[in-house]
DNA sequence: GTCTATACTTCGATAGAC
DNA sequence: GTCTATCGAAGTATAGAC
C-alpha cells in the first residue's frame, strides 16, 4: 500500500531529498546554475552519484523544487524587509542582494517549460509581497505611488537586478543616477 | 615571418571563421546560448566536428568575438532606430525586441571573466548610443528628463528587457503600468 | 595555412541488480 | 533505498595529415 508507486522516486520527506536540496541552493548561490550537476551533489551528501535521479528523476524536477524553497524564502524576506525604515529603500536593497540568485532562476527558466512554470509562481509570489508592503508604505506615509504598487514593485526589481548584475560584470555607465532618480520619483520627491 | 605564430589558429578574415560567427549567431537568437556547441556549428558549416577549436581556440572566444559582432550591429539598430518618431517610445521598442539576445549575452558573461571584459565594451557602446540620441530628444523637444541621459539609458533597458524575459516566462504582472508610467515620467507628462 | 584523428574528461539519463 | 553498468553527447588539448 506504502509503496504503491513503484517510479523509482524517493519519498517526499526525506532526509537525504531535503539535504540534497539544501546543496543544491547553496551551489546555486556560491557558483551558480551550471555548477549544480547530479555529480556534485551526491559528492557533498557522500552517496553514488546518481542518487539525485533516483530522488528527483531529472534536474529539471530538482530545479522546481529549488525554486519552491527559493519562493518561500523570499516572500517571508520580503514581508521582514519592510518593518524598520523607508520600505522603498529597504526593498531595493533587498533585491541587490538577491539579484544573483534571481538571475540564476531565470537562466534556469528560459526554454525550460516546466521550470518557467514554477518561476511564475515564485515571481508572482514574490511582487504580490511587495506590492502589499509597497501599499502599506504609501498608507502609511499618505502618499500615493505614481503608480499601481505591482507595478512600483516591477519597477524596483527590474532596476536593481539589472544594476547588480551589471555591476557585477563591470558595467556602472548610469547606475547611480538611475537608482537616485528611480527612488525619488517613487517617493514622489523632487 | 608571416607564420610567425606557430599556434594553431585559423586567419582572422577567413570565409569560414566568418560563417562559423554568423550561425553562432543564429543558433544563440533561435535556441539560446546553451545551444552553440562545437559540434552543431562545424554540421552546419559542413565541416569535421573540431574546425571551431582551430578557429577559436576554445568556446569562450568564439563568444568573444559574437558580442564583438552584436555590439556593433547594437549601436547602428539604435542610432537608426530614433529617426522618425519619438525617440523614447522607439528606443523602447528596440529593447523590447533585442532583449532575448541581451539576456543569453548576460548569461554568457557571468562567472566568465574574460567574456565578462567584452560585455562592458558592448554594453557601454549600447548605452553611450541611447545617451545620444536621448539628449538630441531632449534638446529637439525643448524638454530636461529627469535624470541623466546615461541613466535613462538604463533605466529604458532595464525595464523594457525585465518585462520582455518575464513574458516570454508568464509573469505578467505590473507590466502594463510600469511601462506607462516609465515613459510618462521620462517625457515629463501627467 | 587548413583541416582531421585520437584521446581524455565530465556531464545527464536509463536499466537493472542488490 | 541505494548502487553498478552503460550510453550518448559535450569541450578541450595534442598530434598529425594534407
Amino acid at each position: 500500500m506504502t509503496a504503491a508507486i513503484s517510479r523509482r522516486k524517493g519519498t517526499e520527506n526525506s532526509a537525504v531529498r531535503a539535504q540534497l536540496l539544501e546543496c543544491a541552493v547553496e551551489i546555486l548561490r556560491e557558483e551558480g546554475v551550471d555548477a549544480v550537476t547530479a555529480r556534485r551533489l551526491a559528492e557533498r551528501v557522500g552517496l553514488g552519484r546518481h542518487i539525485v535521479h533516483y530522488y528527483f528523476g531529472t534536474l529539471d524536477e530538482l530545479f522546481v523544487a529549488v525554486m519552491r524553497e527559493e519562493g518561500a524564502r523570499s516572500e517571508e524576506m520580503i514581508r521582514e524587509s519592510a518593518q524598520t525604515g523607508d520600505a522603498i529603500d529597504l526593498l531595493f536593497g533587498s533585491i541587490l542582494q538577491s539579484a544573483a540568485v534571481i538571475f540564476e532562476l531565470m537562466k534556469l527558466a528560459i526554454r525550460h517549460p516546466s521550470i518557467a512554470r514554477e518561476y511564475k509562481v515564485y515571481t508572482d509570489r514574490f511582487r504580490l509581497a511587495m506590492a502589499d508592503v509597497l501599499e502599506a508604505y504609501a498608507r502609511n506615509r499618505g502618499i500615493t505611488l505614481p503608480t499601481s504598487p505591482a507595478a512600483t514593485a516591477m519597477l524596483l526589481q527590474s532596476v536593481a537586478t539589472s544594476i547588480a548584475i551589471e555591476a557585477s560584470l563591470g558595467v556602472e555607465m548610469g547606475h547611480g543616477d538611475a537608482e537616485s532618480a528611480l527612488l525619488a520619483w517613487l517617493k514622489q520627491l523632487k
